[in-house]
Parts: C-alpha cells; sequence; structure tokens
DNA sequence: GTGGGGATTTACT
DNA sequence: GTAAATCCCCACA
C-alpha cells in the first residue's frame, strides 16, 4: 500500500508495546524516493536500513542526543517509506505509561513522538521488529485533518501529517519553531 | 578522525 | 517566548 493511503488507515489503530496500548491519533508520512525530508533521501546507511527493508516493521531513531521517535516501515521492498508514529492516547497499561512519564498528565503522556517512544518503553533495541503482532488497523476514518509535517528543515510544506480531527491528544507544535540561521 | 546538525522535550524568564 | 540538554549518525577529509 502506498504510504500516502496507508498513514490515515493507522490513524485510530491498536498499537501495543511493553505493556502499554495506545490508540494512535497523529501520523506523518516520509517517502525516501523523493522525499528531501526523510532520513532515506540520500540512500540506503547503517541507520535507516529498516526503511528499505518489508512492511510492517519498527524505524526505531535516536536524535537530539535523548529521545527516540518510531515509525513504520510501509510499501514494497526498496521503496524506503515509513510513517512516523506522533501522537496517541494510551487505553491500556495505564499505570505502567504513569511511571515511564511520572510528572506527565493522562493526556500528554504520548503527546509527541518522543514521549510516544518513552511511554511505550520503545528504544534502538526495538529497532526492525515485526509489528504483526502489536499493531492492530482500525476502519477508516471520517475525521481526518491533514497539514505540514512538523519540525524538518527541508519540505516540511508537504501536506504529509495527518491525525484525527479535534482529538486532544494530537501534538499542538503546529506553527513550526522558527530555527535560527 | 572530526564536525555539524537533528522527524524533540522540558524548564525557566 | 527562549534556551539548554545531549549524543549518535553521516559526510567529508
Amino acid at each position: 500500500m502506498p504510504v500516502l493511503e496507508a498513514a490515515p488507515r493507522l490513524l485510530d489503530a491498536m498499537f501495543t508495546h511493553g505493556g502499554v496500548t495506545l490508540r494512535l491519533t497523529e501520523v506523518e508520512a516520509y517517502d525516501g524516493a523523493d522525499d528531501p525530508g526523510s532520513h532515506a533521501h540520500r540512500g540506503r546507511t547503517e541507520r535507516n536500513k529498516v526503511m528499505f527493508g518489508p512492511p510492517g516493521h519498527l524505524y526505531v531513531y535516536f536524535t537530539y542526543g535523548m529521545h527516540h521517535c518510531c515509525n513504520v516501515s510501509c510499501g514494497p521492498e526498496g521503496s524506503a517509506s515509513a510513517i512516523l508514529l506522533r501522537a496517541g492516547e494510551v487505553v491500556d497499561g495505564l499505570d505502567v505509561a504513569r511511571s515511564r512519564r511520572p510528572n506527565s498528565s493522562d493526556r500528554d503522556l504520548a503527546r509527541g513522538p518522543g514521549r510516544l517512544c518513552k511511554v511505550l518503553g520503545i528504544d534502538s533495541g526495538d529497532d526492525g521488529l515485526d509489528l504483526r503482532e502489536s499493531l492492530r488497523l482500525g476502519r477508516p476514518l471520517d475525521e481526518v485533518s491533514t497539514g505540514p509535517r512538523v519540525g524538518l528543515r527541508l519540505a516540511a510544506d508537504r501536506p504529509w501529517r495527518f491525525w484525527i480531527t479535534s482529538d486532544p491528544t494530537v501534538s499542538r507544535y503546529v506553527s513550526a519553531k522558527p530555527r535560527t540561521r
């Protein structure tokens, strides 16, 4: 399935990892074939090799010296496309989730890509994980919004961010912070 | 071997 | 609003 079709299908999907279940509310599509914003744009490397592999696997990367972000690889093998999981609502394993982010309100537990990985207990060791057992798609939604991607320097204007309209757990970093130059 | 930058979060003023 | 935290990866020499 092409990444731009698959991304909205992940909304409202159930993702279980590390004893916590999340209902996904916000994702972003990355298409390495012709996408300057993707890690895969400059070809296959040791870090992004999972994106070049078969669909349905977890691509985990470490950034800013302290955060992990996770993606679902997508499309036919070799296409290097992936979908970043940006936010979700904790629907099971709330006690575990709270213990991983002690000073957070329930609503903010997985509100952002770094936070999402934290509450699920995802780190580099989960890179390449097969998601067959842990990701359950829901029915296609009507209430889906799209808009520009967040936090990228390049090609941030492509409307490849998808979220569930009006959902309170969607991250509010809508207006990208201007980068100093 | 080295250097610049990053798909972010948090705290502080 | 702005700044600091913090380290791995990749490109280049």
